[in-house]
This record gives structure tokens, sequence and C-alpha cells, in this order.
DNA sequence: ATCATAAATTAGACCGGTCTAAAAATAATC
DNA sequence: GATTATTTTTAGACCGGTCTAATTTATGAT
């Protein structure tokens, strides 16, 4: 049996690996589950008992091959029901988070694979973040990247957003910008890193470095 | 807050004082819940400090009002993933209630109310149970009553099963019987109380008296 | 190399929920 | 009414998960 405290914490040890590359450090864990350090430890511990990460204290902790492949399927699990609750239920991208946080710990491999089914396979959630299949497989993203690297005058549009909390998402609807909104960097300034695009509806739209790194793009 | 095994103790104290009419003793909410008798003494005493249940000690715990109301909101979640699931995920009635317990512990009223919208505000599950509105109010059931209390040569239609485990649904498939199959009681036997009935497919159909306490049904 | 600082771990406590074993209260039987 | 059987409650333990406070380990600056 798997706590719904175990999950989160292989969610978090997958999404700080996926960003840093490395073992996720004690305190990184503890700030991304807002608990402290001190429980991080003992949970890693438990973890690493079931064979779900690997722990050098003081290095950092990493998952193993099986940590993977569950925290994928949660991952799977909450990319589903995102998808369920913005396509069907009319949920808006920036309020589905916190229900997907509760609905992805359901046990039932089935219920999600029908879930699937019902919606015809997506492959992105709501975010643009790719849906991996029953066996942990999902398309790559290689040709994305944040909107900051982008050259001047490259014709880019909109593929996801590196953070989907609601208070970015809810900025972007208010520019008007979103998954599939084609953009050009007319201007790039190196005061602040901002950035000046502008898409079909807007011209002239200045982005700072913030929102800049947070919106994945990708050439076309 | 409140956790998944103070809202499984509320369903049972409900679906017990909804068959018995009088409080629930504590052994019979033990056995419900396949738990010890110690352990439900320790929980009703904690929802009896927080408002939800009346308790005198060796007579019985009963709901109060708001135990009732927070009862009847979980039994609508249940309902309306049971039909989800049935009616848009392709599930069988007999496959369906283990997701839903727990589904319905998911918080959010606001996701609830959308789902029953998506459905078209269905009145009844896949077991012809009335699924309370946001309110809590249901349909009420007047006229339904178990087979093996109608009168011989009575049209009734099934509108129920009063048992939703899988072996007794499974039972009730095999025989070629579901919600609205119309039925006719053709022969009593006092011997054992089982009943002959007949419908459109099949006549002559002897049920014992353990399916014909089980099947709701209504006169046409 | 030493010392201060930061990060990680341990020790010990608490809470919710469960259990077993024992005690207390009620009901049933003679 | 006294005794037995049953139900319920209490007492005490354990587990998972969290916390604070104290300790240990590693790192950075001088």
């Amino acid at each position: 049996m798997r706590t719904s405290a175990e999950e989160n914490y292989l969610k978090a040890i997958f999404s700080l690996a996926e960003q840093n590359g490395k073992g996720a450090s004690t305190t990184a864990i503890a700030a991304h589950l807002r608990t402290k350090a001190s429980s991080v430890t003992d949970m890693v511990k438990r973890l690493n008992e079931k064979g779900l990460v690997d722990h050098r204290p003081y290095y950092g902790v990493s998952l193993t091959d099986t940590g993977t492949q569950v925290a994928t399927l949660i991952v799977r699990k909450h990319r589903l029901w995102e998808t369920f609750l913005v396509n069907h239920l009319n949920y808006r991208w920036d309020e589905v988070h916190d229900l997907a946080e509760q609905l992805e710990h359901i046990d039932s491999v089935d219920l999600h694979d029908r879930l699937d089914k019902f919606m015809d396979h997506p492959k992105f959630d709501p975010h643009g973040d790719p849906i991996p299949d029953r066996e942990g497989r999902m398309v790559d993203m290689a040709g994305a990247q944040p909107l900051s690297e982008v050259a001047k005058d490259t014709l880019v549009h909109i593929v996801g957003v590196k953070d989907s909390s609601p208070a970015f998402l809810k900025l972007l609807d208010g520019l008007g910008l979103k998954l599939g909104t084609q953009l050009t960097v007319n201007r790039r300034f190196e005061y602040d890193n901002s950035v000046e695009v502008s898409s079909r509806f807007r011209s002239g739209l200045l982005l700072n470095e913030q929102v800049s790194l947070n919106l994945t793009v990708k050439a076309l």
C-alpha cells in the first residue's frame, strides 16, 4: 500500500529532478512540499527502504527506476484529471491544479486508462505538459524552449507554461496569451532581460523576465 | 478539516439509521466498517465533540442535523461518481462501488455540482438509488417495496437493489434482471418464502427469499 | 587551517486512527 | 435477586506522518 503522502514526495522528487537534473536536496523537497526538512529526512528513509529512492546523505535524493515509474504514473493521473476538468467540466486552466492534486491519488490503473480513452488519448494537458501513457511514455518536448531564450524576429507559438500557478495563468489570460498563441520577439532589453513581443492581436507587448522564463514556446 | 475515516463513519451511521430507523449500535458500526468496537467508541467520541453525532452510551449513535447533512452530501458524491463511471466510462454496475468509495472523499462541492450538471442532473444512480441534490434533497421512493412483499399477479418493475454487492449484481445479470425489467409474481411458496416470477423474456423464474428481499420494485 | 554558517540528521513529542486486552455496564437466564 | 453472557468502554500500545529543538556534518570565508 502506498499513501498519499508518499506519492506526494515521489512527485516532488520527480519534478525537482526534472528541473535541476541532479538529485533533490532535503531542503528543496521540504520547500516544495511546504514541510520541514526533518520530515523529509524521515520520509526519504522510508521511501528508500521501499526501494523507491536512492539517498546519499548530504548529497541528495533521486528516484530509482521503480520510483520513477510510480511517479510518472501519478503525473499521468494528475494531467488526465486536469484535462478532464478543463475539457469536460468547463474549468479554467488556472482552477484545476488543487483538484487534480486530490484526484491523482485515486488508486486504479483501469479507471485512468478509461478516462484516457474517454478523452480520446489526449497528448497534452491544459498547461501544455505531455501526458504519459499507461507505460509511462510521453511525447518529448524537443524544440521547446523558454521564451526568454528566443532570438529576435523568430516566429514561435506558446506550447506550455513552466509555472502553473493560478496567479501566473491569470496574468496570461489578462494579456490574451494562451496555448497556441503565435508570437514574435521584436526587441530584447539587456537592462532587465525583458522582451517585447507581438501577437496577431497585440503588438508591442512587454514581458518581464519572470514571465518569459515561464512561457514555453516552439519555433514554427 | 474532515478526514476520510470520519466520513466513512458518518456514512455508516447514516445507512444503518436508514435501515433500522433507530440509532446505530457500536457493534453494528464496527461490523459495517470491518473494524473493532473499541475503534468505533473512539471515533464516535470525536464525532460527538465535533457536533456531528449524538451518542448515549449503551443506547446508540445517531447523526445530528449537521451530521445528516454532511453524510447526505457524501452519499451524493458517491452516487454521482457511480453514475459517471457507468454512463460515461462504461463500467458495469457491479464494478463501481469501490472506486466510488475513493472518489466520494474528493473535497469540492463545486466539482460535484459540475459533474452533476455534466450528466444532466441524474435522479438515480446505476443501482436505482436516488441522488441527493446539492441541498441534500432527493426524490422520495414512495411506492417502492421489496419484491418479497408484492402480491400475486401484480405487475411491477425493478427500480433498485438493496444489496449492491458485486456478487448479487452478477447474479441478477445472470438472470437477465436489471433496472426497469417488468415482472409479475406468479406464485409464492410459504415453505421458504421463495417467489416465482415471469418477465417478458423468461417465465417461471424462481427467486429465493434473499433475492426477493433485496430487489426493490414498484407497481406499474 | 580555523571558524562561522548553512544543510541535514537525530531525538523526542504529538495527533489521528487503529488494535488487543482488560474492565465496566447492561441484558438475559435461571 | 444472583449469575452468566453480551455489549460497550477504557487503558495502553503501535504506526504513519508531522513538528520543534538539539546535534552532526559539510561548506565558505578569511
